[in-house]
DNA sequence: TTTTATTTACGAAAATATTCGTACGTTTGT
DNA sequence: ACAAACGTACGAATATTTTCGTAAATAAAA
């Protein structure tokens, strides 16, 4: 298996919009940028370029606008950087990283039972 | 209040080394971190000073070698970091980091029954 | 066809983070 | 007093990430 180095965090803007929207010319993607901040187009361009070279997206370059898709999933990308997170700030308490998260975010009920729900699950497979 | 911007994995350690030890000498830091990697004093030495500039660590210069503390708190900075993680990564739902830090995680029986007593506190308090 | 717009490729500047060498002062040991 | 060890200050080299200008190719419009 070959360990994909950690997303940067403009990387990761990018991952997302294309998780959420599919298969994507960079000018799709730098339009949903560009609503949250200033950039310049070249400037996706070359970050898209990079991150096909270091293999985190694909892209078909049949047509001219070349059509990028990312080339790791959102919950094993999730997962890595969940586990670096809690190594760097919680010294590797995952318990500690979630009351943290629970304590300061002010989550609702439904939020909640979700994750009452889920503990419950997680306890049955451990018996 | 003045926000301090989020400190680099660099800071982040020597910040983890300052909060469980309490106050020290770059050469005491210096030790820590040496155990987990190579480092040369003198960039541990430049670390330090320019975490001082940012006020990210206070320090006491009346005797040769400096004593430096933490100038921000733990569960404060925790705070921020997990903040911007959500934000970043989950797009601001912390039930979505809580659930993928539980099932990636293999935690243990001691850690779910903490985590589902935090629970009880916070739906107390939501009541 | 000729011009205009769009897109990629590429190099390099700018910004930020990390590492280290060296000078110089202070303390410690001989 | 002298040398060795230790500590700070500081500039600069590296590395990494982000940004952008410009050129060349292709497509679309006039």
């Amino acid at each position: 298996m070959t360990t994909i180095g950690k997303p940067t965090d403009s990387e990761l803007e990018i991952l997302n919009i294309l998780w959420s929207k599919g298969p994507s010319t960079v000018r799709d993607v730098h339009e949903v940028l560009e609503k949250n901040k200033e950039a310049g187009y070249t400037t996706t361009l070359k970050l898209m370029q990079i991150m096909h070279e270091k293999k985190l997206l694909n892209r078909d370059a049949s047509s001219k606008s070349h059509i990028y898709t990312a080339n790791v999933s959102q919950e094993k990308t999730q997962g890595q950087l969940v586990k670096r997170f809690i190594d760097n700030v919680f010294s590797g308490s995952a318990s500690q990283l979630v009351m943290q998260a629970l304590g300061n975010h002010k989550t609702n009920k439904a939020e909640l039972d979700e994750i009452k729900r889920y503990l419950k699950e997680i306890e049955k497979k451990n018996k």
